[in-house]
DNA sequence: TTGCTCCTCACGTCACGTGAGGTGGC
DNA sequence: TTGCTCCTCACGTCACGTGAGGTGGC
C-alpha cells in the first residue's frame, strides 16, 4: 500500500509527459494559469492529469497566437462570468476570430512555400554554371538562362550588400544643385 | 535642379514604403543586414531603393522561420563564398530545410483550424442551454447534447481550473501508508 | 552518504517597443 | 522661430533558457 500520493506527479514528470520545460511550467503558475493541486513537506509540486489537460489546452490557444496574458484574460472571463452562455460568447468570438487569422496564416505560408519551391527551381540551375561566376562580381548580372523572367526575392536579396569595407567611407553629399 | 541626393530615402520614407518600424530598420543595421549608402550632413540615414528589395528578403526569411542571426550568417557564408556554385549550396540546403517546415507548419495551422471549427460547433450548442448552467459547477457535467463523442480540448481546458482560493490551502500529505 | 530531483532567485535572449533628451533642415 | 524628422542611448516586454546556491527523499 503506497499513501494517497502515488497518482501525483512532480514537476519533472509532468515536464517528460507534456513535453514542457519545468521553467516553462512554473511560469505558467506564476501567470494563475496553472496549479498544483499541492505541495509536499518538502515543497514539491504535486499535479494530477488534470494539469495535462490545462497544459494541452494552453499550448493550442498558443498555437492559435494568443499570447500567455491574452489565454490569462481569457481564463479571466470565464471565472467571473455568472453563466455559461455568457461565457460561451466571449470564448465563441475569441475563437472565432482566431479561426479566420488561421485560414491567414496557412494562405501566407502557402505563399512562402511556393516562394521557396520557385528559389530551389532557380537554383538548380545555378548548380552547375560553368565558368563558375564569382557571387560578388558576376551573379548580379548572371547569364545563364534560369527559365524563369526575373530573379525570386529570395535570391535578389543577397545582391543588394554594401559589403563591410564600404560602411566606412562616409561620403559627404553636395551642398547645393 | 536639386542635388543628387534627390533619389535618396531617409529613415521615415523607408519605414512606411518597407511597413517596418525604424527601431527595426536600425536594429538591421547593427546586425549587419542593412545598411544606408551613406549619411547626411547632420548624420540622417540615406538609402536608395535596393534597401526594399533587402527589407522584403529579410521579411520572408523571417517568415520562413530563421532569426535574424540565422539571415546574418547566411548572408556571412554568401560573403565568404568564392563562386556561385559554392554558395548556392548553403543557400540551397537552407531553402529546403525551410520548406520541409513550411509544410509542417502548414499541416499543423490546417488541424488548428479544424480544431477550432469542432470547437466552435459545439459552443452553438451551449448558446441556448435552458436553463442557463453555472460554468463552474455544472458545465463540467454538461447534460447537454451537443451533437459529439467528447468535450473539444479548447473547452475542457476551462475546468481544471483551481481557482484562486483554493491555491491557499497547502494540504499536508499523509506520511506513511 | 550518494544521486537525482526539486526549490527560489535572478540575469540572459530575441526582436523589437517606447520613452528621454537633443539636433537637422525646410 | 515653429514643426516635423532625425539622432543616440537605454530600459521594457514576452516566453522562456540558463546558471547559482541550496534542499528533499529513496
Amino acid at each position: 500500500m503506497r499513501p494517497a500520493s502515488h497518482k501525483h506527479l512532480k514537476v519533472g514528470d509532468l515536464s517528460r509527459q507534456s513535453g514542457k520545460t519545468v521553467r516553462a511550467l512554473r511560469l505558467y503558475e506564476e501567470l494563475d494559469l496553472l496549479h498544483p493541486v499541492a505541495r509536499s513537506n518538502g515543497g514539491f509540486r504535486l499535479y494530477d492529469e488534470s494539469a495535462l489537460t490545462r497544459i494541452r489546452w494552453i499550448e493550442l490557444l498558443q498555437e492559435a497566437g494568443l499570447s500567455l496574458h491574452q489565454i490569462q484574460s481569457l481564463l479571466q472571463a470565464w471565472r467571473e462570468s455568472r453563466n455559461a452562455p455568457e461565457a460561451m460568447a466571449t470564448v465563441r468570438e475569441t475563437f472565432s476570430r482566431k479561426l479566420a487569422e488561421t485560414r491567414e496564416a496557412i494562405a501566407r505560408y502557402e505563399m512562402l512555400a511556393r516562394e521557396l519551391e520557385g528559389t530551389l527551381e532557380y537554383l538548380r540551375t545555378c548548380r552547375a554554371c560553368r565558368p563558375p561566376r564569382t557571387t560578388k562580381q558576376d551573379c548580379p548580372q548572371c547569364p545563364e538562362d534560369h527559365g524563369m523572367k526575373q530573379e525570386p526575392a529570395l535570391v535578389a536579396g543577397f545582391h543588394t550588400d554594401p559589403g563591410r569595407r564600404e560602411r566606412i567611407v562616409l561620403p559627404v553629399l553636395p551642398e547645393g544643385a
